[in-house]
DNA sequence: TGGTATATTTCATAGAATGAAACTCGGCAG
DNA sequence: CTGCCGAGTTTCATTCTATGAAATATACCA
């Protein structure tokens, strides 16, 4: 099983970690966009333990409500404890703060959806999302992650991560169901090159036809960059002739933003 | 400690537990608004459990990214894996899905902020939220949750419960911290009962002055009341005399919505 | 009715989780 | 400079918890 990879390269060295822990930890990491749903069994077999254990995990999992069972179906779901938690852990992100009224003005002035992103296990992970006003528009939104090395968001974090530490990125490529596109070695370098030559990252439906993006790097006060601001809109919107003048827009906030972040110490 | 209380009222019978688990559980739920970051002792000292115990729980939390540490001051964070996780267990709530046309609909005919919310452990916890694109505005968020019996949302859900389930929510009242105002069970009841009448619930300036707010009860198709729709706005664009028309309407579309409800079998 | 798939309970045993204590590290004050 | 203090980390023997096999229960379908 794919599975089992990943629980090793997640860094559990085994060592100094509560098994019954890590393995209710794998029960909800189990759920994902493709499989939202599980049954016991389900479970149980994907991350090989007993159903006996599974069984004693999930009450325990339940009982504080992580997890949530369907009276009908007898299926489990994540639970609503999740969504009470992450609105905790989101609220005191310090760059979410600094960088919300640079997000509303963005969106405000280009009325496209403002995406504030980390990067996050490989993947970009979105802190942020302010929807475009207009009927067409992405349907990104807060928590949702996708393959770093394929979005504006990610790879405008990725172009300022040392050239090593952005491949490592793309190689492990855990990603759970592999988008069509993993770009080779050779192209991805080339891409990161002139992302940092032009300043920002660029996304003409790299992941998804029909979505063009653009990224701008956010950085911390020692210099290593931990976000992105991006710009993403339906590819009718923002052809690439106007994509530029969006980048070098986006680029202009992205500045500013920076050197607000610069006065910042713990981020 | 009042967190001791907690921890056995949450159905915790112990039996069928796994108690690092339950552990682990109890350490992320340390984590609240008003204590967003703590330190190892700080976690061992509230949940009562030897600091070695306690740093072996974070490790195994932090590997997976369920709370993350400060690099400069050491001290946890809840991690970014429960936005990411949020963002699942959200996405896959039926009724959201069918509720979030009609708040869009309300939200660009009123201009206020829509709110949709489920009633979690005595309280309302918000699903979702569209906010109003006016500046004066209420700053709720989705995953937020405020004590049921003192806001529109919540009330919306109590009174359409049996009149003991409701009042074991107020009874219970183990909201982290009280809210100036709880009801006295007769207010509690009487207001119940005019709400029914009603139809809608209303909230003028409950839990915080200056907010007013109307709420409609949804049901599953059993008839159980199991989320409410509720519109919320500041205190002098919702006068009392405009907040009945506002409550007369909010029904309306509340009438459709439970129609449409009825149709769906598992919520 | 019997058969299958799933969930739950029971129980003996292994070994995992625990907490006491020792150790490390850094800051601070005398 | 040195020694104290607080916080975090590691070690280790012991206990009792978590485990999985198997038995039982439940639900569903043929």
């Amino acid at each position: 099983m794919d599975y089992l990879n990943n629980q090793e390269e997640n860094g559990n060295d085994s060592s100094n970690s509560v098994r019954a822990v890590d393995r209710a930890l794998d029960v909800l990491l189990c759920f994902n966009a493709q499989t939202p749903a599980l049954n016991m069994t389900q479970i149980s077999e994907r991350i090989g333990i007993h159903k006996s254990t599974v069984h004693r995990l999930l009450a325990t999992l339940e009982r504080r409500n992580f997890v949530r069972r369907d009276p009908e179906t007898g299926v489990y779901r994540l639970g609503y404890r999740l969504l009470q938690m992450a609105y905790l852990s989101q609220e005191n992100i310090g760059i979410r703060q600094i960088a919300l009224p640079y997000m509303r003005m963005l969106n405000e002035k280009y009325r496209e959806t403002i995406d504030l992103a980390i990067l996050d296990n490989g993947e970009a992970l979105f802190l942020d999302v302010i929807q475009s006003p207009q009927r067409v528009k992405l349907a990104s939104s807060m928590g949702q992650h996708l393959p770093a090395f394929s979005t504006a968001s990610g790879k405008a974090i990725l172009a300022w991560l040392p050239e090593e530490e952005a491949l490592a990125v793309l190689q492990n490529t855990n990603i759970s169901f592999t988008p069509n596109i993993v770009p080779t070695r050779e192209a991805f370098l080339e891409d990161m090159r002139e992302t940092r030559k032009r300043g920002y990252s660029l996304d003409c439906e790299g992941l998804e036809t029909g979505i063009h993006a653009v990224g701008v790097p956010l950085f911390r006060s020692d210099g290593t960059p931990i976000a992105s601001l991006a710009i993403a809109g339906p590819a009718f919107r923002m052809e690439c002739s106007k994509i530029q003048t969006f980048g070098e827009e986006l680029l202009v906030v992205g500045n500013e933003l920076n050197e607000l972040l610069k006065l910042v110490p713990n981020l």
